[in-house]
Formats: C-alpha cells, structure tokens, sequence
DNA sequence: TTATTTGGTTTATATTATAAACTACTTTAT
DNA sequence: ATAAAGTAGTTTATAATATAAACCAAATAA
C-alpha cells in the first residue's frame, strides 16, 4: 500500500494546504477563521508546510499592521497531488 | 469545513479499515503483511479500531493455531463512508 | 530437550498535535 | 498622555498518538 506523506496526513495542515490549492493567496486570520483553529497551533502547522517547502510564507504589512500571507509552492502542489492519488488508493475513488 | 473522524484518520488504520472493506473478513496474520505494520503497532490499532466499535476482533483456532481474524461492523461501514465524503471537500473530488 | 518460529500483547519511547501563556504592537477610551 | 483592550502572531508546556522494542505462550523443528 502507497505510503501517505505525513507531513499532509494531518488535518490542519491539509486544511491550509486544500485552501491555498484553490486561492492565490491567503492571510493568517483568513486561515484561521476558515480552519477554525487556534493561532497557536496553525502557527506551528504552517511552519511545518514552509519548512517543508510546501508553502511559502511571508510577513509584510497593511498600513501598520503586520500580515502574514502564504501561498503553495509548486512542491507543494506536487506533494498534494501525489497525496490525493495515495489516499484514492485507499477510500475506493 | 468538516471533521476528519479522528479514528480513521491514521495511515494504519485506514489501511486496515480499507482492506476490511472489501473482504468479508482479514486475519491478523494478513493485515500484518497487507500493510506491512509491525505486529505491536498493528495489535494498537486494531485495539482503537474495535473499540470505537468499527471492526470485530475473533479469537480463534486453526488446528492447534491461534487465529485472530477481523471483520468490519455496520457501524465501521457508515464511518469509513462518511469519512471518505468529508475527505473529498478537502481533496476537491 | 532445547532452540526456533509463530502469533500475538504489553510497555516504553518518540513524535505529533494542541492549547495555554506570552510578546509586541495598535487602537480605543479616559 | 496613559491605561485598557484588541490584534497578530510566537514560544513553550502538555496531552494524545503512533511506533517499536521487549516480552509471553504455544507450537514446531532440530
């Protein structure tokens, strides 16, 4: 049976990573809102996804507000994939 | 967006979860191999499996043998089955 | 009879996920 | 101007999970 990449095989992580597949981009707050996590832990996760060269995250600012933005890369995108096609195998798609 | 039932969301006991789906039963000895788990880790889940009530876990013989075989309940069926349709909102199929 | 293999279980450890506590800065109210 | 409250996160401590190593009992082989 196909190995399922751990780094995906988490629920949040593959949270973050099904939304950034469908956006250009998406903020911090927007994550959390949507996943419905705590900062704390979606910080830790998406630090996880970057320092797999999953996503790419960058810190800018809106006006004097700091804004954390993050955005797949294409490994991402690959690995992401290669995770859907591994889970297929499993759930009968 | 939608829980991932925490149960089957675990690389061996999907594995095992989906491998009981398509047969009418399994023995310890073939998940072992099917999955290639260690016989402690896969002795755990199959453990979390049955008491979560999603598979049957019998006790038997063969000749002098032990056998230990398992079989995927109703309630298993319908869990696997949801978690597959929550799991596609994640995947975009 | 004593190894060895088979079929597991139990227990200890490593990894992961999660939340709580904290930091730094901004905005609002007094 | 300053205190209080909010925003946007990070760090750290703890709980949960996964995994492997050590163990056990029965059967078979040497």
């Amino acid at each position: 049976m196909k190995e399922l990449d751990p780094i995906l095989h988490s629920q949040l992580r593959l949270a973050v990573m099904s939304i950034l597949m469908n956006v250009e981009e998406a903020d911090f707050v927007y994550l959390k809102e949507k996943t419905e996590s705590t900062a704390g832990n979606l910080s830790v996760q998406l630090d996880k996804l970057s320092n797999a060269g999953y996503i790419t995250v960058t810190k800018g600012f809106v006006g004097k507000k700091t804004r954390t933005t993050c955005q797949v890369t294409e490994q991402g995108r690959k690995a992401f994939e290669e995770y859907v096609e591994a889970l297929k195998s499993y759930l009968n798609l």
